[in-house]
DNA sequence: AGGGAATGTTGTAAAGATACAACAAAAACA
DNA sequence: TGTTTTTGTTGTATCTTTACAACATTCCCT
């Protein structure tokens, strides 16, 4: 099966939190620079690593890792405000 | 990393809508063995054939895949029943 | 300006995932 | 019953992910 490209907001995820990639790495158990690699999108997680990650951020796995290109997270943030009003 | 091993419910989504390990396999995109090594929990899939395999039975990731074992479907289920009156 | 931390780059090696083939076992079923 | 479909098993080959090292570059800080 041919991989297809998975993008992510790890640096997002990663920068708001005032995580340099080497403490990422080691919250998540991984060399520091496999986390540049997942960055740079020069090669997918794994599934576990990509629960991992996850569950660092609290969020769904689909909310840090897409298929598809990455919405900022304003518009993520602005689609849903407008659709329940709470 | 050591790879924690990954638990699925392939098997009982499979299943329930009636589809072989080839149909699975032809719909994802894989070799029909390759379903059954995630089956037998031989080997975690890649983060892209875990959303292929969770896109076709529509579902996020995470009702698919856990690192934790699978609750029976039932379990959930009730769960979800009582904490939301709907 | 200079030092230290964070990040990027390149290369090698090991571990894990996927394909594929061939055959065995089990289940479905005519 | 025997026949077909589905699933399991074993082995090999290839690709992808991860680790690790060494070094370059960029950024922050004072």
């Amino acid at each position: 099966m041919k991989q297809r490209k998975i993008y992510n907001r790890i640096p997002v995820f990663r920068n708001e939190r005032d995580l340099s990639r080497q403490d990422l790495a080691d919250l998540v158990g991984v060399n520091y620079q496999t986390i540049g690699y997942l960055e740079r999108e020069e090669y997918n997680p794994s599934l576990d690593l990509a629960f991992r990650i996850a569950e660092v951020f609290g969020l769904p796995v689909e909310m840090v890792f897409s298929t598809k290109p990455m919405k900022p997270l304003s518009e993520v943030l602005r689609d849903h405000l407008e659709k329940e009003g709470d």
